[in-house]
DNA sequence: TAGATTGTTAATCGATTAACAATC
DNA sequence: TAGATTGTTAATCGATTAACAATC
């Protein structure tokens, strides 16, 4: 019914990046941009832009190009922005806190609903606005609360236990900064690999000389 | 002289992640792997780790497969590892500050060796084992130390003016977090943008309903 | 209407996978 | 030697780019 190729991962990865450029043409009260211009912009060939936008539909007009309000809403509405989706972080050491305290990543379509530590030093202080429970209470939280997806921020040595508890109580998903790559069927990991990050960094720069 | 037709980005990506496998198979004892064995390990085809191994070098043995220990050192000799580059934060807000003091990202090729903001109540303080120097300065800092790369930590309003002072002081290479992009040419930038990767997740959780 | 720019089909390019001869 | 598995060439697949007819 709905069916029609899936859109490609590379597609997707570009949809935030496009919704960020709009963002910013909005704020500078340019109402109009045709695709060559903001291939210049983003760095992209015009072409693409207009593969990518035609994934999900004919935003632009011939002759004008599009109208940024429009496409921006079209973009919000593809990537699902106004959908709040419920989220727990599990481990809120320096990197863990330095995430549910961001607002920023909180005003993106989820919200912190829940935060969990095994530190004793941890639990009971408030963090994105969430007092930190001891892990132990997962599965009762859980039960008790709907939950769409963890952000996983513990070491890497307790990932797989820790995912396999959560799976148990039904999460599909998972902002995964462990950087430790977990495959299960069915459940969707989105990696932030920061070390992975930092060599291929640095493997550039030697290369680079 | 040493050409050899460059390393494609996708393969770089790659690297870290087979280091990662190698350093665990390592702690294992396991001595000897096949691409067969490491790519159901990893999720990928032997074909395709073959074809990334053989872009470095031949570092197996028809019939038997691949030593780990070699396969790692060499895999750590392709990322330099041992080479150590300097880096400097710049911004030690939540983010920042989680950063600088993650051993873990400072254990593989970078070592921090400065780090600053415009923050009073911030300056003075240490993160990473650095006491935090006011963003007033940097130019002096730079003047005086070697550095190879800069860390940005900063809230996006700000990055492309502090992106310039940087590079107007030599510097070629940035790990971002701002979630800006910016191109220079010449020099290099490895964006880490956590909103894009997160509306990126909730794009494809709502897909998957 | 003429000019501009989209939507879309076709061509190209690059990356992944398959196949197999070389060889340990 | 026979069996296993690499290194490497060829085939396939998918994503990007180019081209152009449709149309505002």
């Amino acid at each position: 019914m709905e069916k029609k190729k899936a859109v490609s991962i590379a597609v997707v990865r570009r949809l935030p990046r496009y919704y960020r450029y709009l963002e910013e043409l909005l704020r500078n009260n340019i109402t109009k941009i045709s695709s060559k211009e903001l291939s210049d912009r983003m760095g992209l060939t015009a072409s693409q832009i207009r593969q990518d936008f035609n994934c999900f539909g004919g935003f632009g007009q011939q002759g004008y190009g599009y109208n940024v309000e429009l496409l921006y809403s079209e973009i919000s509405e593809i990537l699902g922005i106004s959908t709040v989706k419920d989220a727990i972080i599990i481990g809120v050491g320096n990197l863990g806190r330095a995430l549910a305290n961001n607002r920023d990543f909180f005003m993106h379509g989820f919200r912190l609903v829940g935060a969990f530590d095994v530190n004793m030093d941890i639990v009971g202080r408030t963090v994105g606005g969430q007092t930190v429970r001891h892990s132990d209470e997962l599965e009762k939280f859980l039960e008790e609360n709907h939950v769409d997806m963890a952000i996983l921020s513990v070491p890497p040595t307790v990932v797989r236990s820790m995912v396999d508890r959560l799976t148990a109580c039904g999460i599909k998903a998972f902002w995964n900064f462990s950087n430790v790559d977990i495959r299960i069927e069915g459940v969707m990991f989105e990696n932030v690999h920061l070390v992975d990050s930092l060599m291929t960094l640095h493997y550039r720069m030697l290369d680079k000389k």
